[in-house]
DNA sequence: TCATGTATGTTATATCGTAACAAGTCAAGG
DNA sequence: CCTTGACTTGTTACGATATAACATACATGA
């Protein structure tokens, strides 16, 4: 697999993290630059943080972590900076769980299916166009035309499942 | 189309709404007795009260409508109901509403693809196993075990796509 | 009938999310 | 340089969604 390609296993698998993290990060900045938007410090930051797993976290987790670094304590400084993350393609907001996890494929589009593992939260990204023609398909048939369209799996993850055996 | 199939257009199409709402309650009658389960005078009302739109409601609209039919006033009350109607499949939990939905089509096994209008708000319910199907290969390629997996479509229905041209 | 599991209702509180406003930052044009 | 306007960050205050814990009632079968 091509390095500069998203590899949906990577959130379950061992590999070297923090080069991940990075290259993410590089990513968004350039992203952000040609978009002519701004990756300013909370923004940045708090990508970072979601980065630092490949678990969903929580605004108010996310919260936390920026308030110890010296940002803002209120709810609105963590969700305005998710809200900017989710709105670039930076982050997606995973509804099952109220929380947010960063895109392992930014820039990209992408139509992402989410794999949650219910035990320890870890969100894999996969990236299918098939699924969304076959929800497209689906809307043409009764007339409903698609904006969105959000798939998220529940279940469990490689070593959750061998750990439940 | 033979009747006893659910139509996924029926949300957007004019139907004879009571027959439509009695038809299903007929079917959770029948299948909580079939399970040994007890549809309750709460739990009926809530499926009534869900069944009196193609809309999803909130947990706490739903409650203000039991309350005035003379059930309690408090928030489990709704929860406790809505829940026991979601793990029975009689109704959905619609994530990104932050709301629930009837079910139209309880007791069959289904994979249901929610589409929601983004303008009205009403919720049309597609059943489509070759969607799962694409998921469960998604999943297997990265050795995730799916349990329940969730599509939400968010656009517009055919009637608010009509007004908004 | 009475023991047991299940349902319903309550109070209280946890968790998640946003409106509205004030103050600071930054870049473009005068 | 300095003003202006758009944007960003921070705050207070509140609204919306959801659950824990406990008391009471009710069905069902030994």
């Amino acid at each position: 697999m091509p390095a500069d390609q998203p590899n949906p296993a990577v959130a379950f698998a061992k590999h070297d993290h923090s080069d991940c993290a990075h290259r993410i990060l590089d990513r968004a900045e350039k992203l952000s630059e040609a978009r002519g938007v701004r990756l300013t410090p909370v923004r940045r930051r708090t990508l970072e943080i979601l980065l630092e797993s490949h678990r969903a976290m929580g605004a108010y987790e996310v919260l936390e972590r920026l308030a110890q670094d010296g940002f803002g304590h209120q709810p609105p400084v963590a969700y305005r900076a998710l809200d900017f993350l989710v709105e670039h393609g930076l982050a997606h907001r995973i509804r099952r769980l109220n929380a947010f996890a960063a895109c392992m494929a930014p820039g990209q589009t992408h139509n992402p299916v989410f794999f949650i593992c219910r035990a320890c939260q870890s969100v894999a990204e996969s990236s299918t166009p098939e699924l969304r023609d076959r929800i497209d398909a689906a809307a043409d048939a009764i007339g409903f035309e698609v904006e969105r369209a959000n798939v998220e799996a529940l279940g469990l993850c490689p070593a959750c499942a061998d750990r439940e055996e």
